[in-house]
RNA sequence: GGAGGGGUUCCCGAGCGGUCAAAGGGAACAGACUGUAAAUCUGUCGGCGGACGCCUUCGGAGGUUCAAAUCCUCCCCACUCCA
């Protein structure tokens, strides 16, 4: 085994690089060492639920570990999870699913996976969907998928058991998730499963399951959380720190630039792939000398951000249009348009039919806190008439051009 | 099948006949400060009207009352205990 292991050390090290755990690395050495001799790409596998198609960087983590395993010559198979998004992952927080149309969930998938090709190697990317061996199951097929875990294997997952334990409902097919996913493994025969962490009880179960229909056991690369930009949470839609990759270029630089300094090297770590280990480890000693401004490296991480999925042209704007609202206060190129509808219209009505505000009581609460301004000017009149083109900023960040 | 507490504004959570658009906290937004932030302080935070006012909201539908988030009836939802 000291032979193979070093004969596949560059593998390793890359597969190991922004990873948390492999479940077993012995094991994915000894995938690695079969796959070279029977000139057999692995199939490296990961699931997405087409309940929406929003995809945030956090979600690119395992995509872009499993770009690495496509790098080195491997099969990523994406599963579309039309059954299981039916359930709605338990190990997150989210409640009963409304129930999609085939329809619906077609046409997420269609964006999500666009959004995936950002970062994957679409040659080398293989999609399939669950209705593809769930579709025709018998309940006597089920029923034998069932009998293959048991209750108690379930209430030792923490997110069954603390959810039982506070009381909150927990509806008897959401024990169908892990079931359902561990058998997608089955179906497509995955060498290699990826996920985040809390993945990690249903990407086991999958390794049972492969056991249960005589198969080689998955190895699971189990990939951290990302934090969220606010630093606390990890990332996720519902808690609205997330940058998600349809964010334009301007979005992620910023929301980049919000997060909390001592979330810095954990995104140089794991929301990209552009740092080497030791860039990083320089990053972070600079950092806790303290004898730079975190911001500097702060902007390194956004611009590379954005790089990955703008490319460098859109990275320079970003970073241009930044400094410009923000480092110097001045207002930016490109912002939302609106035309006079009549000659002269009053802020109130201007700002909410341009989709600024929600109502007409925030425009007039903002101009009160002195947030509105025209062509650099405060206003402090709720019935301003605009009359003319100009500018108007709303806050920090809202910018309306008025076009006569 | 039996018994019992619950469902409140974006979230958590008080209120339990008028003084409730509804305490408090969180989130969010704005202003000050700043190194982009964070922290802090101040303010705002259902809609419409320039303040007094009006309209919509407290799981749903009805009802009682001059007056209901608060009382009654039925229904729906999830939960706890017993079987």
């Amino acid at each position: 085994m000291y032979e193979e292991s070093m004969k596949f050390e560059k593998e390793m090290k890359l597969i190991w690089k922004g990873t948390e755990e492999i479940i077993t690395e012995e094991e994915l050495i000894k995938k690695f060492l079969k796959a070279e001799d029977k000139n057999k790409p692995l199939r490296i596998k990961y699931g997405i639920d087409p309940t929406g198609y929003d995809v945030h960087i956090g979600h690119l983590v395992p995509i872009r570990k499993m770009r690495d395993f496509q790098d080195l010559g491997h099969t990523g198979v994406i599963i579309i999870g039309d059954f299981t998004a039916q359930i709605g992952d338990p190990s997150g927080k989210d409640e009963t699913r409304p129930h999609l149309t085939a329809e619906q969930v077609k046409n997420n998938s269609e964006k999500y996976m666009d959004q995936l090709y950002t970062v994957l190697d679409k040659d080398k990317t293989e999609v399939r969907w669950q209705t593809e061996w769930f579709g025709n199951m018998t309940m006597a097929d089920v029923l034998e998928l069932m009998g293959k875990f048991t209750l108690a294997q379930f209430m030792a997952h923490e997110t069954f058991r603390s959810r039982y334990e506070k009381g909150l409902p927990l509806g008897m097919h959401e024990m169908m998730y892990p079931i359902l996913q561990s058998y997608d493994s089955v179906a497509i025969e995955a060498d290699v499963e990826l996920g985040a962490t809390e993945q990690k009880f249903n990407i086991l179960a999958g390794r049972d399951m492969q056991r249960f229909f005589g198969l080689p056991e998955q190895v699971a690369v189990l990939s951290p959380i990302l934090m969220g930009t606010d630093g606390k949470e990890k990332m996720s839609k519902s808690l609205n720190n997330y940058i998600a990759v349809f964010d334009t270029p301007k979005d992620k630089y910023g929301k980049t630039m919000s997060i909390p300094d001592d979330l810095i090297v954990n995104y140089l770590t794991y929301a990209t792939s552009s740092f080497s280990d030791s860039e990083i480890k320089n990053y972070e000693k600079t950092l806790n000398s303290g004898s730079i401004n975190p911001k500097l490296i702060k902007e390194k991480l956004a611009w590379e951000i954005v790089r990955t999925y703008d490319g460098e042209k859109y990275a320079n704007l970003a970073q241009a249009e930044f400094n410009k609202i923000f480092a110097k206060k001045e207002i930016p190129d490109e912002m939302p348009e609106f035309k006079l509808k009549t000659t002269k219209m009053g802020i109130t009505e201007l700002l909410v039919s341009a989709g600024i505000c929600t109502s007409n009581g925030e425009v007039k609460r903002l101009i009160k806190q002195n947030a509105v301004s025209i062509d650099d000017k405060k206003i402090d009149d709720i019935f301003f008439e605009v009359d003319k083109g100009s500018v108007i900023k709303v806050g920090k960040r809202r910018f309306l051009k008025v076009l006569k």
